[in-house]
DNA sequence: GTATGCTTTCGGC
DNA sequence: TTACGGCCGAAAGCATAC
């Protein structure tokens, strides 16, 4: 029986790298990759930047017009709107390369992987840190695309590692130095520790990952209960038991819009609702699925979110399900808002596989026969 | 008290 | 000094069940 051997692959600011291998000759220039709302000539948000941006303060998630004032003094910086079909065919290459190296294989998002190499590697990290090499140039010579990655005993520790060196890093961290790697790590490292359980532990004097080791599993699941109390004392203690296995489809689906303009009239906003059932319709036929809840949110005007959902006994696929239940969740919304509505959105979930009622049928009357 | 499931909010990219 | 997307899964909060 072989020590695990976990790999986390992570491709660097994936979306500007894209646009990078797409038009090398911004390469050296600060990328910004966009998502344009279309209200105005550059209200949206930054999706991603390269590290030549990110010098300039420029990341995900800042205003297009705060970008463009942080990057004043660099007037050959680059913005440009998203194009998600294209980066989704970049990760689609990339992710059948990685398969191939890993005994198992986990898609995270676009841009991330966890790969199972126990066996590939012998078991063996510096065999482990040969492969991670000979991946990091495969991708580099097929993708032209570069990527950060952690190894270790298992997800968490891979995880963790990979965030150690980046662009283009390689960290190994083998089982004997597990407790010494995590030892100074704030607990908000561990998958599962938001901002709540990282205050709530900061009042328990517990800061770092060595401080939440130093506890007891029983006064752990005093506080968080078993099954939190547990799955913290082993991660602090560098032991995560989850397999690397393929994920299924999304479990969720959802669009969301800006408004043209700011609005609380039901007309307006069910009329961009009533598009963005019909594109998660789409999206759910195309995959044959089925869902069993229907949410919506609203952004106010104050960039404060709402929102509201319903859950059905019994899955279904109807568009006609879906409109009704955003019309009614609207309705139920907008009279407790104070503020007018800036982009609306809908959301569907707990996904099936839509059965082929044929095959049932055909079931039913062959049992029938006998 | 703990587990479980649903609803709402948060946060990463 | 402000500025502000789209999509996803995770986290938090709550109700209910055991």
């Amino acid at each position: 029986m072989q020590a695990r051997v976990v790999m986390l692959v992570d491709l660097d600011y994936f979306y500007a790298q894209c646009e990078e291998k797409r038009d090398p000759s911004i390469k050296d220039k600060p990328v910004v990759v966009c998502v344009y709302s279309g209200r105005s000539e550059d209200s949206g948000a930054v999706a991603t930047a390269n590290y030549v941006a990110r010098k300039y303060g420029v990341k995900s998630g800042i205003p297009i017009s705060l970008a463009k004032k942080r990057l004043k003094e660099a007037p050959d910086a680059v913005f440009l709107p998203m194009d998600r079909e294209f980066y989704e065919g970049v990760s689609e290459r990339i992710m059948s390369i990685l398969r191939g190296y890993a005994d198992n294989f986990e898609q995270v998002g676009i841009d991330e992987a966890y790969l199972e190499v126990t066996a590939k590697a012998k078991g063996k990290f510096d065999e482990a840190a040969d492969v991670a090499a000979r991946i990091k140039n495969e991708v580099r010579k097929r993708e032209g695309i570069s990527c950060s990655v952690g190894v270790g005993p298992n997800k968490l520790i891979a995880k963790i590692a990979s965030d150690v060196k980046k662009p283009d890093g390689l960290t190994v961290v083998e089982s004997s130095q597990v407790e010494s790697f995590l030892s100074t790590m704030s607990v908000d490292r561990i998958l599962g520790i938001g901002s709540k359980t990282t205050k709530r532990m900061g009042l328990m004097g517990v800061k770092t990952i060595g401080d939440l080791a130093k506890h007891d599993v029983q006064m752990l699941t005093e506080v968080f209960g078993k099954t939190l109390g547990t799955y913290f004392h082993k991660a602090s203690l560098g032991i995560d038991d989850t397999p690397v296995q393929e994920r299924g489809e999304a479990e969720s689906i959802s669009r969301i819009a800006t408004l043209k303009e700011n609005t609380r009239e039901m007309d307006v906003i069910l009329e961009k609702a009533n598009q963005l059932c019909e594109e998660v319709h789409v999206a759910l036929a195309e995959h044959a699925l089925t869902f069993r809840s229907v949410g919506i949110v609203v952004i106010t005007t104050d960039l404060v979110v709402h929102s509201k959902s319903k859950t059905f006994e019994n899955p279904t696929n109807q568009l006609d399900t879906i409109e009704e239940t955003v019309k009614e969740l609207f309705e139920k919304l907008l009279v407790e808002l104070e503020k007018d509505a800036r982009r609306v959105g809908v959301k569907v979930w707990n996904l099936g596989k839509q059965q082929k009622v044929q095959e049932h049928l055909t079931d039913f009357m062959k049992s029938s026969k006998s």
